[in-house]
Parts: C-alpha cells; structure tokens; sequence
DNA sequence: ACACACGGTTCCCCACAGCCGAACGGCTTA
DNA sequence: TAAGCCGTTCGGCTGTGGGGAACCGTGTGT
C-alpha cells in the first residue's frame, strides 16, 4: 500500500516523489537512518542521502541523534494552512461550544480529493474515541460531514466524486451505490442537515450542517456520538438544530472566496 | 532573501528545491496560480505546471477556485512531529498551568538548525504580543530558551552552534561574541536557570529551565514577561523556581532516547 | 586488542528525467 | 470578433540526479 503508481495522466517529477516518500516514512516511524530509508524505499543509500541532505538544507528535517525527523517548521506550516481555509478561530470556538452544550464530539471539515478532511476536533466530556484525527481523511459517502458538503458542491464536483468512490460497505447501513447516494443528497438539500445512521462506524450516529453561501460550501460542522444518546427522534428535534446554528454562526463570520 | 544558496557542500536535488519553494509560496501567500508560481520563482510554467501535478498526486496540496493551497494533509503531519518530539500532552499542562500561575506568556521550544523552535507557547491572561509562534524560530544567544538549551547541549555541538552565529544586536542588551556567550552559558550551568534581559526585544525580561537528564537535553521552558512585572529580583527569588518546577514535571515524564 | 560488521559519506559516470520554449485550448473582457 | 490571460500539452536537448563501489568512523563480539 507504499508505493502505488495511480494516475498517469502526465509525467510525475521522481526525485519529488522519493522526497515526499521519504518524509512519508518518517512520519509514521518517526524517525530514521539512511540505510533502513534506503531499503524500505528500494533505492540507493546515496540516492536517500543526497535527497536527506536536500530536506536538511531546506530546514524539513532534523539530526536527532542517529537518524533523522521532520522539523517543527512542519508546525509553522500547519498554522498557516489553518488561517487559509476558513476563520480558524471562530470555527474553533464554535466547534467547542457544540461539544460542550452536548458533551459529545463535535466536529469541523472540508472536502479535499475527494474525501473529508478534519480541520478540528474536540472531545467533549463524555465523547466516545473516533478514528478521526485532524488532518486525517474518511471517506464522503459514509459520514455526515461528508454528505452534507456534497449536497452542497457545485453540481459538476459532486458528479466527478460521486462517480470516483469505491462504495465499501463500512458498516451494514453504508451508503453502496451512486443512486442511494443520490436520494440522500436530495434529502440533505430540502432538510437542511445530512445524518449518518450508523454508516460509518457501528454504534455511532452523527448530524452534520453546511457553513455555505449561495454558491460555495465552504465546509460542515457535525456532532458525533452513541445511538444509544443520539436516537434518531433527539437528531431532527434537538441536535440538527444545534449543528445548524453553529453552522451559521460560523457562515456569518467567514469571508468567502 | 528567498532563495539563498547558502551550503554548498555536497550537491541538493534541483527539483525537491523547486518542489518546496513551491510549497514556501503557497504558505506565505496562502495559495496562488501556475502562471503567478512562474514568474515569482522564475521557473517556465510547464515546469511548475508538472510539480504542481505531482504534489497534488501526492496530495500535498488542493486545487482552491482559481488557484493551489496547501491541503490539510500538514495539520496530520503536525500532529505527529508533535508526538515524536516529547510528551506533548504534559508539556502543554506544565507550560498551560504557568501561563496560568504568572498570567504571563510561557512556552516550550528545543533546538534545531542551530535556532530555538517553539513546540508549544500560551499567552496568560495579561500576556504580552510577541513574535514567536508555534513551529518558529528565534536565535540562540539572543532568546532564555536559547541560551539555556545551549549551556546543556553536548559540548561539542554547542562549539558548533556558539561559532556559526552572526551575533546581531536585536537590542543594546543582545550577548554580540562568543566570549560573552560562554560566560553566561558558565553561569547558566551554576545556577540552574537562564535569564534573557533585554536581550531579545526591548522591555522584555525571560527566564528558562533545562528539561534533560544526565547525557541530554530536550528542550526548555521559559516564561516572558515585561520588565516592569519581571524585575530582576523576581526573577531570580520567585520565577526562576516556577520554570524549574514546571521543568522537572516535563522531564519526569518524559523518555529520552 | 583486533577484526569484522554496519551505518553514514564521498566520488564518478551515464542514462534519462526534467526543464524549457512554443504552440494550443478555454474563458473572460472590450 | 478579436485580443488577452490563464492552464495545459508536446517534444527535444542537456545536465542532473540516481546507482554502484569504495571509503571512513564507530561499535561489537571474541
């Protein structure tokens, strides 16, 4: 699942490719040596040390002891990516009051390549774990936040990922074909909040809301948490309101693009 | 002061260079187009054009409207520089509860390149602006974190360090010659702690604290006040016990390598 | 104490990766 | 309709970046 040559349409640059696969590997390592990059990556040790002292140059990495990690520049860069999407702060702030009015996880993401992308996250008081970090991805077709932005992508974008998904079945309730995919969409659209009954993650439930004008989406805001506290008549009464309001306020206070 | 050929020792791969003068574009102006990329690096646009191809590939960065962003990819990434660093979650309660106690700004940075890096930083309730963020840079002999670092480092690299700098007056107070530096490392190993008078910015007073064991030093954390608050007196009876405290905490539980 | 193994570093050479220029296509503005 | 501006595609020539092998410095086992 390393290396996997995917879409060919045009030339990639190589040496970019080693580059970025190098950091790749010390990033879920954390860490590591010329020679064991070398054969992880099946190339030269002469090739990985000219391309480390590239990256060291550059202040991407570090020396640490007997190997090599990535920089805290990489935290610089991060901090900046979040003043680019959206207004980070209010976000922030809106997430947490949601997680903190329900105790549950709250959430904040955006469409990138297709999927979701978590910006932030917080845990309330009694939140249960969840895969999701910020920064990882989940798929569209099977989350709440995912829905809910395609619902709102303009009609050409949503088609293309629509059609792009591999529909795996990540419970017995996820969403498998375009079609379905379809009727929810619509159903997102005239309610104004996406669900996710158990698609996802067995157990869990989530209610999501669009952050939009009237031709972009920005993003959505979801609430997570257990079937059992999220029953399907307290999400259309109580919780899509909540996410919805949060929603706007943070649609209020955004300039959009 | 972009691009500087700086370390000629040894060759660096032209293309990563370009790749992440790329990327250092985007960061700074927050996205930007082929044609734009072109002719701020001075660069054909095809040969922009094929970078971008590849670092979006590699998911790196997100057609945005009209033009490329950094994707959220980098907040994950962040995520775990975080994690490989230290114990990122007791430094954040040790530096969060000073912040709290002094009301004043208290952070946590270690060395890389020869510069002090913030790994973490928390403005108190009256906490003064200052320039630092997360994932930056100050200099060594200038800043407490800096020098106490130094003073703890292996001998040898701290020859290194000590010799590399430019020594620039940021204030009347800056330490401008390696002589200077070594006496106030000598001091700094007595007493435990480092001071920064002045030295950094005008009206500013620090103090930091080592967090090592016998053979290494982590990193450090300071607090930064104004003078008028952080007199020289306060420093040395009361702050300076505050930081070593919070020090010992960081270091207790913390694995070296 | 020695030699051996293992990691990082250096050197040089050659193939081909990657940069450029030019031409193209799509979209907006006058 | 033409002109400008953008992203994209193409092909060719050149220099760069990848590989191999030899080197060095350090740690390890006998």
């Amino acid at each position: 699942m390393t290396n996997a040559a995917r879409n060919d349409r045009g030339r990639s640059i190589r040496s970019v490719e080693i580059a970025f696969s190098i950091i790749d590997v010390l990033q879920e390592k954390g860490g590591a040596g010329v020679t064991e990059l070398a054969e992880e990556l099946d190339h030269s040790k002469s090739t990985i040390h000219s391309h480390l002292r590239t990256l060291e140059d550059r202040e991407i990495l570090v020396r640490e002891g007997d190997g090599y990690r990535l920089s805290l520049r990489i935290l610089d860069m991060a901090t900046h990516v979040r003043d680019q999407v959206g207004n980070y702060d209010v976000i922030r702030s809106e997430v947490d009051t949601l997680a903190e009015e329900t105790g549950e996880i709250a959430q904040f993401g955006i469409e990138e390549h297709g999927k979701v992308s978590y910006l932030y996250k917080t845990t309330g008081d009694r939140g249960v774990e969840t895969a999701s970090r910020v920064g990882t991805q989940q798929p569209m077709y099977s989350t709440s936040l995912g829905k809910t932005i395609l619902a709102y992508l303009p009609e050409e974008r949503t088609e293309e990922i629509v059609q792009a998904q591999a529909y795996e079945a990540l419970t017995p309730m996820t969403i498998t074909s375009a079609e379905e995919l379809y009727d929810d969409l619509e159903a997102i659209r005239e309610r104004g909040y996406g669900i996710d009954d158990e698609e996802n993650f067995e157990g869990l439930r989530c209610v999501a809301a669009p952050v939009k004008n009237e031709e972009t989406v920005l993003g959505a805001v979801s609430i997570t948490g257990p079937s059992s506290r999220f029953t399907v008549d307290r999400i259309h009464d109580e919780l899509s309101d909540q996410v919805q309001r949060a929603a706007n306020v943070i649609e209020l206070n955004t300039k959009f693009a």
